[in-house]
DNA sequence: TGCCGATACTTGATATTTGAAACAACTCGC
DNA sequence: GCGAGTTGTTTCAAATATCAAGTATCGGCA
């Protein structure tokens, strides 16, 4: 069986289309990931899970319930507790039970932590300007928007399947 | 905090711009790969990296070595060859040292293995095609092409860094 | 030959993630 | 106030991933 030359319809274009799009997002994706995952490690002794929940809380001053962020950093949430639990015992992260419902606990950022996440923020920026830099602002953009699109989809509510 | 305007300069932009692609980037992968994921694990009893590895030995009727596969799949050795493991004792594949090499196996697909991928391809097919079907032809074409200047960016030799 | 530095892969210990079940604290209608 | 269902979080075991170290083989070369 050497070049299987199987019979082509017009929707066969859309579908490898798609699936090709769809390999190489994830493959973009999973590079990117690891590179800048092993880089945060390496300088950081870090993680990109790590980053991205500290990332959350910097930008929440008041702080963010366990839910919250297991909503925001796409982590499930056993995983949160997993992480808040060592972030929490390295000093970057405080829980404190919330006030309006004891069931929920409150994480915030030490002054620690954001000094911690401030370092890695600067260096993280560097990669990925670095790692995009072969695109124009306008390729950003476009890209950028597209995505937006893509992402969009699962905002909706559940397609009929 | 309503529209805080702190002083920028030429390069705020850019890194704004490169960070929020990255992370629109990495959360568009993990939502489709989590989506993907779980289908596959409801549906077939699999998963992604699994999947992704049955893929690549499909295109492959020769087979493939353990590290030509850890290489295609993005996945580290020890990975593959836990997940060949698994999939041999399913009796999806199959392991041979290679003739000329004896330090190297190689996997090849069985044909219950083909016949699983086969199946798994087109579901997975339908979910994705789903998935994307918010953009138009072009769209698709365009963030393919974007996406492939990213790629390129690993190929080349290290960046002055 | 016989040794050396690469290579291909596996192993074992450890780290991380998931998913479902277990808990406790909520809310509501009564 | 009192259950019945909800919700926010944790726990635990199983699945999966990583890293470093180990084993076997190779290819070449003195």
């Amino acid at each position: 069986m050497t070049t299987t030359s199987r019979p082509r319809n017009a929707s066969d274009a859309t579908e490898h289309d798609a699936l090709r799009l769809w390999l190489r997002l994830f493959t973009c994706s999973t590079i990117i990931a690891q590179h800048v995952g092993s880089a945060l490690k390496r300088e950081f002794g870090s993680s990109l899970p790590r980053f991205d929940l500290l990332s959350q809380l910097y930008r929440a001053p008041d702080g963010l319930r366990m839910g919250e962020l297991s909503e925001r950093t796409l982590a499930t949430g056993g995983n949160v507790t997993w992480l808040v639990r060592a972030l929490e015992s390295e000093g970057f992260v405080t829980r404190r039970v919330a006030s309006s419902d004891r069931r929920a606990a409150i994480v915030r950022l030490t002054p620690s932590g954001r000094r911690h996440f401030a370092a890695m923020a600067r260096a993280h920026e560097r990669w990925i300007i670095a790692l995009f830099s072969s695109l124009t602002t306008t390729e950003r953009r476009t890209l950028h928007e597209l995505l937006g699109t893509v992402k969009q989809r699962f905002r909706l509510p559940r397609t009929t399947e």
